[in-house]
DNA sequence: TTAATTTATTGACCTAGGTCAAATGTCAGA
DNA sequence: TCTGACATTTGACCTAGGTCAATAAATTAA
């Protein structure tokens, strides 16, 4: 109950979901659980679920050609997210999905997600929302990795996301501002 | 007449419209022509327009720290976009959009776009597909930069746009895959 | 056609940050 | 509590690709 509260709470701070609307929705989502360092969704597969982390951290990565791990995204408490390219176009996923720690969510079926998308104009929005958030994000990211140096990628991670430097080790904090580990300890060090 | 036959086409291609829906639609865009080398939005302009590149090119892109631009996105004929982050939330523009050659559009206001996003459900499906592609193709440009070399990305373009090759300086063509224009000059003549 | 501006090429040099390897620290499971 | 698997740190070294500068070539404007 509380995880839905939370989950409702998101949805209408994003857009303005009528009662009855939000009672579709809320029966749609179903709780689910994941261990620490489980993968939730491997490469190849065609990813069918979209998550509301309530508690714990979701992220999807690829493999570099050398086998490394490049973290695309990363979803703390209270976000919502999934393998997005994948789920859009039913496509085999390049990326990866996994649990960095135990996590409880909540997860609509992409079944379910594009009935209410067809169904409920407001979710239509929702979707468009979260779609314009997500290409945001990558713009910022791109600006980022093109203009500013490691350490500057590094400092404003500390400062626009402190939770992540807490959170999480320096393996997925390296990979996430595409930094070789070792360089990241360099920069922390001073 | 051919301007606006050619956006139905790639409107119908995207979204299955009803003929009184293209109407509609058709009556919300007006052409208009860019000299080569016009800047279209200034930086900090909100950007108010949607365009169908019906010939030429268009471009957006931002200036580097030192004053370098960095190209983010390039519209070649029958091409639709624009400075799409301010757009989306009508902000001072951190991106340029400039026309590369003389160029013919059909453009579309802000309020057009978003009265027909809330009156007219198919063009709020093409304005989703429009952000999935954004999204997807952000996502395959971090993909690149992060682990293709200078020459590899170089390679890519030759074989997955060969028009941009044709067409394009090589000042912008080094400016779009993030590598010094000095560098794409040795590139070349290997 | 010519001058002026912009763009492209080439050489010499430099550096941010990667790679490799060894030593040390940390932690989950038995 | 111990052990094996990871993570982190540090040093030594390397390199892709950037920077700077000087021509050369191509466009543009007049």
């Amino acid at each position: 109950m509380e995880r839905i509260n939370s989950l409702m709470q998101l949805l209408t701070y994003l857009v303005n979901f009528s009662e009855a609307e939000l009672e579709i929705i809320a029966s749609c989502f179903k709780p689910k659980s994941f261990n620490r360092n489980t993968i939730i969704l491997e490469r190849e597969e065609v990813c069918k679920e979209f998550y509301f982390v309530y508690k714990g951290c979701l992220r999807t990565y690829f493999l570099d050609i050398e086998g490394r791990e490049r973290t695309r995204y990363i979803m703390l408490d209270f976000n919502i997210g999934t393998a997005l390219s994948s789920f859009i176009y039913e496509n085999p996923s390049f990326e990866y999905l996994d649990a960095l720690e135990d996590t409880e969510v909540l997860a609509i079926s992409y079944s379910d997600f594009y009935r209410l998308n067809k169904e409920l104009p407001n979710w239509t929005f929702f979707y468009q929302k979260i779609l314009e958030m997500a290409y945001s994000f990558q713009n910022k990211r791109i600006e980022d990795l093109i203009m500013l140096s490691a350490k500057e990628r590094y400092e404003q991670l500390i400062k626009e996301r402190p939770e992540f430097i807490k959170r999480l080790s320096n393996k997925i904090i390296s990979s996430y501002l595409d930094i070789a580990q070792e360089t990241l300890s360099r920069l922390k060090s001073k």
